[in-house]
DNA sequence: CAGTGGTCTAGACCACGGG
DNA sequence: CCGTGGTCTAGACCACTGG
């Protein structure tokens, strides 16, 4: 019935977990040291200390030097989403995906969010509004500006059957970025989405920097029922 | 103006991140092994390793055994968030938390529900209806259902000075969950946000497990303007 | 079957920071 | 100051899996 017990440092993790979830280890508790733990489970301190890491990452657990290590009083856990190519989150939903290019032109980029990215006014940027489908109805509306100053190579791409998203991914040295989900009426993707302008849907503003520099600027507008799935 | 240079695992971990994204290290290239990369940056395979395991657990790179490790060729990375009481959410807004219990009865879980969570239909619950506030305004509104298979103590618990929500995180003995946000029109709890029915607002649902037993089912529906910001 | 990553060990040094 | 976690090392064995 039971999955097959964990060795090494996993048994450990999970040990110390049924102590934390047992309340054997009351939140706010100290635990015993690494030291200690390592020598009771028979096993090296290092060993102990990956597992122990593993919970600290997890937020279950705070350790400092020479206070020790303690169980959170109130876990601030971390949920996680993963953040993919959006043909593949439409095929996760069992769909087939499908793209459709609305527009790639030089719209300028509302100053605003030029300088919420850090993009200077004399920086070129290009735009590009797409639709992306799901067994060909829609699914996402994309309206993003790339800076030709981070990918001086998206002036002459084709957007035409691969996506911007698709491209960036492939092509820009991307290192981190911000997510910003907000509830929104439809507004002027509605016509795209094929709803009513003031139906509810989700949007996400995405910034997104290479190692030193701004890459794009992208909002998406889900079509109506969708729904962003986590866990934790 | 440069950061000081890690050293240790960081800094292999930030020479493996360097090779990647200058391209040295293509996407879709295998590169070289563990015993190798010891000798190269002179350490020991230990350091090498754990520097290429949070890259590979960051989505970067991925490992196999005898295959060796490659670039990986469309990185599929992690969005993260905290997920944290409501009280610290708010006060991480900067703003005062405020708390205000409207119901605490027995209303029946909604079948669908209890099915979904997999609370069967003789398993009690509690049900608790409440207010969240930041400055005075309102910011959260949240209906739950506590199961009292799980949480017998929740039956005569009083929610009018502390919300479900912080007692649940400091005496529930939580493992896992899901959360499913959505946008949707106010509805019902347009009235406790202060705006129009017909306001798009975002939902959270939000399942929460013990280690082996479902332990509550909440719905939080966020004032107009609430966003929500992610980092990857 | 053999090469690669996954992990464990025993010992060591060090950095941080509580007392 | 000095205990605790953070990390490194050199070596070893093992598990998985590609060729």
């Amino acid at each position: 019935m039971s999955r097959a017990a964990p060795t090494g440092w996993q048994a450990v993790h999970d040990e110390a977990l049924r102590r934390i979830q047992t309340r054997e280890w009351p939140p706010g508790a100290l635990i015993p040291g690494e030291e200690d733990l390592a020598a009771e489970l028979g096993c090296a301190r290092a060993t102990v200390n990956r597992a122990l890491r593993e919970l600290a990452e997890a937020g279950l657990l705070e350790r400092r030097r020479k206070a020790g290590t303690r169980v959170t009083e109130v876990p601030s856990r971390r949920a996680q989403m993963s953040i993919s190519r959006i043909a593949e989150e439409i095929e996760t939903r069992g769909a087939r995906p499908g793209y459709a290019l609305i527009a790639a032109d030089d719209t300028p980029m509302p100053p605003a969010r030029r300088h919420a990215l850090g993009i200077g006014p004399d920086t070129p940027t290009r735009h590009v509004e797409a639709l992306h489908l799901a067994d060909g109805a829609p699914y996402v509306h994309e309206n993003r500006w790339i800076s030709l100053a981070a990918m001086p190579a998206a002036a002459s791409a084709d957007f035409t059957t691969m996506s911007a998203n698709e491209w960036l991914l492939r092509h820009a040295p991307f290192s981190h970025g911000t997510l910003d989900y907000s509830a929104a009426a439809a507004g002027e993707a509605a016509s795209h989405l094929g709803c009513d302008a003031q139906t509810p849907v989700m949007v996400l503003d995405r910034a997104t920097f290479g190692p030193e520099t701004p890459i794009t600027w992208v909002r998406l507008t889900y079509a109506p029922g969708f729904h962003l799935h986590m866990k934790i």
